[in-house]
DNA sequence: TTTAAGTGCTCTATTTATAGATCATAATTT
DNA sequence: AAATTATGATCTATAAATAGAGCACTTAAA
């Protein structure tokens, strides 16, 4: 009751997480950084950080950021201080909206 | 011997990882998309997508980017085309590099 | 206030990711 | 050209992620 399997992922999603593989890739060569070496630095084994510069979209969200944050690569906010407000803001801003996500009975507002 | 085990994750990533998770929430309740409509549209379970929306790191790559890209978050270029073709410039920037990041024997040029 | 839908949790079966080791090959340095 | 390091690939055991279902509770619509 598992089968995981084989997802379908966009256009986008699929060259997203490509361009960040090659930017992982050129980051870590440019800084002539062995694999090895930003491997043991993130926490992860070589064949995992094989898998995040080659584009493997099954890797863990957590490894794959942390690999880039250990390179330079900002995804957000390029200083710590200013990541940790605008996640405060966007928190005060999430405790506004309603909590459910229910669709007017019928009718108006829908994405088709 | 896998032993994957609790990884010790930087401030910014962990930060990083949940300003994302806060963001696709954010963003599915102001579209009034149910959760469970949302895992299927994204071909995930609902359990998964109320993990990625938790801010847990271990999901995959894939996955979350997936929702991000149907509730409209743009992580890199905001339309496909710019997207593409800044992969294809990353690309040859990295054809351009060395093949591998070897240190220069000792003394400069390291990152102590 | 009633009612139905949405959510948060928990549990289990199963698939999948990961660590770690090894080996062959390729790419740099010297 | 020789020596050495980095990489890519493969294999195995194990840990972890995921799907799917169920259930109580909450929220917002009617």
């Amino acid at each position: 009751m598992a089968k995981t399997a084989n997802r379908a992922y966009s256009r986008y999603t699929r060259e997203a997480v490509e361009l960040l593989a090659v930017m992982i890739r050129e980051a870590r060569i440019e800084r002539k950084l062995p694999a090895k070496e930003l491997a043991e630095r993130a926490g992860i084994s070589r064949g995992l950080l094989q898998r995040i510069e080659k584009g493997d979209p099954n890797c863990s969200l957590g490894a794959v950021f942390e690999v880039a944050y250990l390179l330079g690569i900002r995804l957000f906010d390029s200083d710590e201080r200013a990541l940790a407000s605008t996640l405060v803001m966007s928190k005060e801003k999430l405790s506004l909206l309603p909590k459910m996500a229910r669709k007017p009975a019928r009718g108006v507002d829908d994405d088709f």
